[in-house]
DNA sequence: ATGGGCATGTAAGCGGTTACATGATTAT
DNA sequence: ATAATCATGTAACCGCTTACATGCCCAT
């Protein structure tokens, strides 16, 4: 269900053929926000067969028509039903930050590495995360200033949750330097 | 595949059934890793099916027998590839942290709510990520001292991830506040 | 001519979620 | 009596990912 009520939300301005739809969610948050084809054509397909957005095909010379698809009454009224639902779906399992985090998922196990193993990969995550923080940098300044503060937010939440990481892999490194430096390391039975 | 690996990380230290795997995972991160049966059991299926693990039944007296299952050598190598290779699976999509997030992507659409009603939601979410950060931190207390620090890190991961979360809901709500106290609130010709 | 932007989709596979289904033992 | 813990699974649904498939227009 969640990608459908950001469409819905979309839809809520203008009506929007697919490919706007994109774009309009490239413009308003970031350009690292792209929504995956293989999800966006079934979701409106979704969303026309409950009869919450309907289309209307616009001619064009060349040859892909476009599907314009407005809110209908009755997804206008979902879209704010949704929005305003205190229930929120998210974290059904508080800790979905791990079961979805394959980084994190490795960093329980490191102690079956070297520490200079763990150490390249966490450096060279320091690296990717990095760039995700500058590029989200970036389009939060090239965001036009009287934007809705809402979605600055949203952007902003993607800072600080990379910022977060960043701070957090830096004390990662000095976990695994220090078990290197000389504390005894402990265990370990068996290794093949 | 994300499940998959921490599971065979689990039986690199033991050979284990499905149900003790729940409970070590319980155990050495925090008491909210849960895993679901639905998940957990199709997942030791094809793992036996892929021949990572092997079966072996103990028979019990109660009638469900356990099925312990151990690490075969081509999945102790699977595992080690695993945790040793740089390319990290997750954030296909740097802003995956939007698109499974159904409170950020309700923030996305507040504009169409009336400030009061963000304000409430927003102190909602506040008052479940206290409680969750609250239950992280007291897992983090009850993990043993000479617990492994890599594992220790995972459940900090949360932690930090946590306490940004309620940094960030805050400054929402200072945002829902001004815009509800007098600013003007620019623009907003929707654009098509 | 090559690549990028515009424009729409389908198919296969994988896996996560929820609900259903069972049943013994132990502690309160 | 009742609930929690131990123990294992199946079935249906839903949706995400990846790859495949097409084809025009425009700028370099």
């Amino acid at each position: 269900m969640s990608i459908s009520y950001t469409i819905l939300g979309v839809l809520m301005d203008a009506p929007a053929h697919g490919y706007s739809i994109k774009k309009t969610l490239l413009e308003s948050f970031s350009p690292q926000l792209d929504l995956n084809d293989g999800q966006l054509y079934p979701a409106l397909a979704r969303l026309e067969q409950r009869g919450w957005i309907e289309k209307e095909v616009v001619e064009q010379r060349s040859s892909p028509n476009k599907h314009r698809y407005r809110l209908t009454p009755p997804g206008r009224r979902e879209f704010l039903r949704w929005l305003e639902s205190a229930e929120t779906q998210d974290a059904p399992a508080p800790l979905d930050f791990f079961w979805r985090n394959d980084f994190l998922q490795k960093t329980g196990f490191f102690r079956h590495l070297e520490p200079g193993s763990v150490g390249s990969q966490v450096r060279e995550k320091l690296g990717e995360v990095s760039r995700c923080l500058a590029d989200l940098e970036r389009s939060l300044e090239a965001l036009p200033g009287g934007a809705d503060p809402y979605r600055r937010m949203v952007v902003d939440y993607g800072i600080r949750y990379q910022r977060m990481r960043r701070e957090w892999l830096k004390e990662l490194l000095v976990c695994s330097g220090e078990t290197a430096g000389g504390r005894p390391r402990a265990l370990a039975g068996q290794a093949t």
